[in-house]
Order: structure tokens, then sequence, then C-alpha cells
DNA sequence: ATATAATCAGATAATATTGTCTTAAATTAC
DNA sequence: GTAATTTAAGACAATATTATCTGATTATAT
């Protein structure tokens, strides 16, 4: 099972890192993506269709079409990919399920996981993708660039 | 959709806490769970089932029967049921859905997310669950009590 | 003993998520 | 302008998760 995203947004992080180490602009075709990242194809076309309607990515049709990203790398956050295809959820709803979690009316963890919660929302807002894929390119990342 | 855990195991989660509120050794119908905690009876059932089977429930059958903590609450963390239903795959899975990632080949987060995760981690494993109600009782948690 | 109230167990159904297939539309390259 | 290649879109299929139903089993209480 998938940890805090859905395998849809898991996906879709992927193929983001994936276009952010190609160099800046270049198109690259879902064949390509799905191949190297040995996810399903058509599957994740529908995301990447989906981001493209939300901005995040551009597509050109035709022969040496693809994908690339909708705007700067260094414009991008983990989070704003996340909440385009998840949602918040993950960041306001109580670890339980206790509908009715709040403050004046907190579950034995709500205090804890509000800290973690910001540790996660901070890791996932506080850097860009570009300064993300820069360390990982460091690191020869997956071997994928 | 849930946080980190399955709808299953935040059942089980908020079934646990309500028998720990209970006194000692008392028996506590599905029923009454359900009805209280307004979540879905055969459902939970099988939950309730499956933890007696591991030991973390006990439970009676017959009139005045139900279920009841299968071990002192002292004794029972929250990790021990979340594993018990969801297994310990959310400690140590890549978050983006990596299949390769650790450290010698890290994703973007994954440095971040180990510490975010020995934090969950702790606050899973570093008090029992009767330690957790008796701030919950403080706090007239869920008025469940 | 008998009726009752509860869990146990297995089948089934409903829903959500993930994944596939097919055809259309657009763009490029020749 | 024609063929080839790529995304777009919608229907469909498979799987996983969540939820329900029915009957059996067990134990209690009278």
């Amino acid at each position: 099972m998938s940890i805090l995203f859905s395998r849809q947004c898991e996906y879709a992080l992927q193929a983001i890192f994936y276009l952010a180490l190609k160099p800046h602009g270049e198109l690259t075709s879902i064949r390509d993506i799905t191949d190297k990242l040995e996810i399903p194809y058509h599957f994740v076309a529908k995301i990447l269709q989906d981001l493209t309607r939300k901005k995040l990515l551009r597509s050109h049709k035709g022969p040496s079409g693809g994908f690339s990203l909708g705007k700067s790398a260094k414009d991008i956050t983990i989070f704003q990919i996340v909440e385009a295809i998840d949602g918040d959820g993950f960041l306001k709803n109580c670890l339980f399920g206790f509908p009715k979690c709040d403050s004046d009316n907190p579950c034995s963890v709500h205090e804890q996981w509000e800290k973690i919660r910001e540790d996660i929302n901070k890791m996932l807002t506080s850097k860009s993708i570009y300064e993300m894929t820069n360390s990982m390119k460091k690191l020869q990342y997956n071997g994928i660039s």
C-alpha cells in the first residue's frame, strides 16, 4: 500500500521529477517516462493529462511531441503536485479518522501529529523541485538521468 | 481518504481506545462500539475478530458477552494495532513509491522523510494506550466515556 | 432445558482505485 | 498532402477495499 499519497499521486511525483531532470523545455513522451520508471502507460497518460489541465505540465501532440514542466522547476513544489492529485486532506484530517477531532476534542496523538504534520508540510513546500533535483543529480538518482 | 492508515486500521484504533476507556476487564459488545463511534457494525465485527485471533483483544460469546483488551492497556501501543492490521510498510517504503529508493539511491526527500518517519515511530511506540487514554479522559475525549 | 444474546464464519455486494483498450484529434516530417 | 507519431478522451476491465447479509455456534440467564 502507498503511504501518504495515492498511487496516482506517486506516479505524478515520479513523472514530475523525471521531467525536471531533463533539460529545460525538452519534450518527453509518455512512453519514455513510463518505460524508464516502469509504471503503467495508459494510467500515467491520464494523470499527465490531468496535470496538464491544471497547468503544472505542458503537452505537445504529434511526432517529437510530449510533455514538459508547465513552469520553471524553481516555481514548483511537491505540495503543488500532491494538492492537484490528492488534495490536502492528509494535512487536515485526524490520524485515527475521528470525525470530530480538534484541539477542543483531541484524539490521543492530536498534538504530536500536528507537529509531524508541520514537518511534512515543510518538507513538501520549503524547497522547489529544482533544488531537489540538484541533490538527486549528484547522487545519480535511480539511474534515470 | 485516510492518511497513514487504512480505514480498517482507523476503526481498529478507534475501537481499541473506546475499549481502553472502559473499566478494566469489562466486556463491550460490537453494537455498543459501533453505535457510539458511528462506524459500520459488520465490517468492524470482522476487524475485532481479526484482532482477537492476534491476541490483542479477547472475546466472549453469549448474552452479556463482548470484547475486552487482550492484555493490560499498559502493554499495548498504537504501533501493535497498526502493525497487526496494516503491517509496517508505512515505516519502510519510499514516500514517492520508488521501488529502489535507499540511502545509496535516495529520492529527493529520503533523509527528511526518514526523520519524520522516526518521529512517527516514536509517536506510535513510546506511550502505551493506557497513558494515552489518561490524557484523553482529562479532555473528555469525544464524549465517549 | 430453553430462549436469548452475543460472537464467528463465509458468501455476497457495493464502491473506489488502479489499469487497459480503442478511437479521435493534432502535429510533424517527408 | 500523406503517413507517422504523439497526446486526448471515453469506455471498459480488473483489483482492492469497504460494507452487508445470512446462518451457525457459543454461552448466559431464567
